[in-house]
DNA sequence: CAGTATCCAAATCGATACTG
DNA sequence: CAGTATCGATTTGGATACTG
């Protein structure tokens, strides 16, 4: 007894103390945003690649099989903006652009190799899957 | 000198004894078509939902929010058709059918839940970022 | 090199109505 | 309850041409 924060009621959380916990399954929540930028198959390829050296525009498209130069901009652009990646230019001419990844983005990209990981050591099964039916 | 699986020539792969490895970021790589399936959103969602008892089809409805019927049956479908997702049709009146998780499935969801707690944890610095902006 | 701009085809998706 | 079928709006994305 004698709660140090006296909550207004017995069990209810203190509003002014936490947030409301966030629910990617719930549509309305920001995680869901977060989520949206990140479950498509050009930031799951783009963000890997960016760990250790910075990469440059035409890096990028070549080690990103099937990209388009119009997906690549707006992937990074996308990303930029979302403080995952930061974007580089040495302001030469001719132009010198890198894109590296935040530390938030690298945080980030430890989960998403893992699920290219995923995908590359089980493609096998699902493709037998896939013939099965 | 005298190999025992007397490779071809010096270095390279004994072609019919390794097939090539999987590169989800060459476009004709079989694991990119995983990458694709499993790179969009409500498969994000909805693979970690059906981890523990299996779920009914109104459920998922429920608790994937906002998804639509369509949606939802497309994805469960497609997760069915490569094997990630088992439908069990218990052949009732009125229907009563489940859906559960596959052992490749449960082994995917693993790195799924991975992602999704990613944005639950790290929407607020997304966000923060994105004000910068 | 690192993009932008534009056009247009194709895929995605939601809403609605209907079925066993 | 568990879907299917269909329509139309919106989004996505590739190809091409152009710019500093």
């Amino acid at each position: 007894m004698g709660n140090l924060k006296t909550p207004s009621k017995k069990s209810e959380p203190v509003e002014e103390a936490e947030a409301a916990p966030a629910d990617v399954w719930n549509a309305d929540c920001p995680s869901r945003r977060v989520l949206e930028l990140i479950a498509n198959k050009w930031a799951l390829l783009v963000i890997p690649l960016l760990r250790g050296k910075p990469q440059r525009n035409n890096e990028l498209l070549r080690k990103v099989g099937g990209i388009s130069q119009k997906m690549l901009t707006q992937t990074l652009r996308d990303l930029e903006l979302n403080g995952l990646v930061l974007r580089e230019d040495h302001q030469t001419v001719p132009p010198h652009v890198e894109y590296r990844l935040s530390p938030l983005g690298l945080s980030l990209s430890k989960t998403l190799i893992a699920v290219d990981r995923w995908a590359e050591a089980n493609h096998a099964q699902i493709d037998a899957a896939r013939h099965r039916q």
